[in-house]
DNA sequence: TGTCAAATATGATAACCATCATGATTGTCA
DNA sequence: TGACAATCATGATGGTTATCATATTTGACA
């Protein structure tokens, strides 16, 4: 069954959707491509008119979620968002790179050059975000930053103990507060 | 073919080991029981004499390495090893927490409980070895700095780019250097 | 409007893997 | 020292998965 030109781009944008959430939520690994397709209101037979192979699959999926990835605008809101306990609780709707950075080590080169690009924007998009900041001491305060938030809710989604778990949220939350501050021009 | 008791004591230590060095490395789920046992000198069939599952094997191996978990004494002098591109390019010898947090979070409760104790001593470990800052503040040094450390391994790790790899360990290096010392009592 | 090729569905294949079954070897202990 | 049982090797088995082959439907364009 042929479909039109647009519903076909729909499909695709779809699959790439589906397997984003389906890849934050399980990694790379642990997610079929019949699971994709499936999510995608479709059967797995499609899929190699869409994709090389699932190599390829994750590395469009990482190019098309790291695009979107967020973070301008307003630091503090997004702190808070970043380090709350609903964020480490919905993994598949929420950041890729806590969700899938640590996966990445063992992708193809295609994937990991698109993390890469993802994260170096990354990175720039905190420096701007900390005007407060001496500019000489601006990317060291977005990379150290970015590490402990990425860090943060990787242990806090390792953890089994809740209250642990909110503590580790929290305190890195006061931590980064304070780093920045004291980073800050009086 | 049996073997002595102790023979048999020191293969199941040779079975954690090697699990341990593949996980790190490749994740849980890209290491096959038989690999496993292949490193560790024998074949496939015995593994079921030692463990009840691969699961229990997950389990026992992040017991067993975790129990080992350094970082105490000098912290300066781990912050060095810790943030340095050997330990990045040597995930199979290097920190547990590092290689396998994220992947945990789709195993059992067993290993999920072992990695929750894991990092609550490796917390208090990094608090002890903080007697410079203000009592009040030492939990959440210790908490900020982990997720820092942890954070920043992971992602150099992911990057595909050496330069940048390497400035987010020396940034993020400096940056856990200054947050401690303006929390530290003057 | 009819033909053709593209998109997807259904079905097959080969590899891999966790786990189980069975048998050979040989420590261990009476 | 001899019988027993434990340990490991060899060899299935059933399930899953990426990928390929073929058939069917129907947009798209002449």
């Amino acid at each position: 069954m042929k479909v039109s030109r647009e519903q076909m781009a729909e499909n695709r944008r779809r699959i790439l959707d589906e397997a984003s959430r389906l890849f934050r939520d399980k990694g790379f690994d642990a997610v079929s491509v019949a699971e994709v397709m499936k999510a995608a209101g479709l059967t797995h037979g499609g899929f190699y008119g869409h994709f090389d192979s699932k190599n390829d699959l994750v590395a469009q999926t990482l190019a098309h979620v790291l695009a979107l990835d967020a973070g301008g605008g307003n630091l503090h809101a997004y702190l808070d968002a970043y380090l709350s306990p609903k964020h480490r609780d919905n993994a598949a709707d929420g950041c890729p790179t806590a969700g899938l950075a640590a996966d990445i080590r063992h992708q193809t080169t295609a994937a990991r050059v698109a993390m890469t690009e993802g994260l170096r924007s990354q990175i720039d998009r905190i420096s701007a975000a900390l005007p407060g900041v001496k500019p000489a001491d601006r990317r060291r305060a977005a990379i150290g930053t970015w590490a402990a938030m990425v860090g943060a809710v990787i242990l806090a989604r390792a953890i089994d103990d809740p209250v642990l778990s909110d503590e580790v949220l929290e305190q890195t939350r006061a931590w980064i507060d304070a780093g920045i501050s004291s980073a800050s021009v009086s």
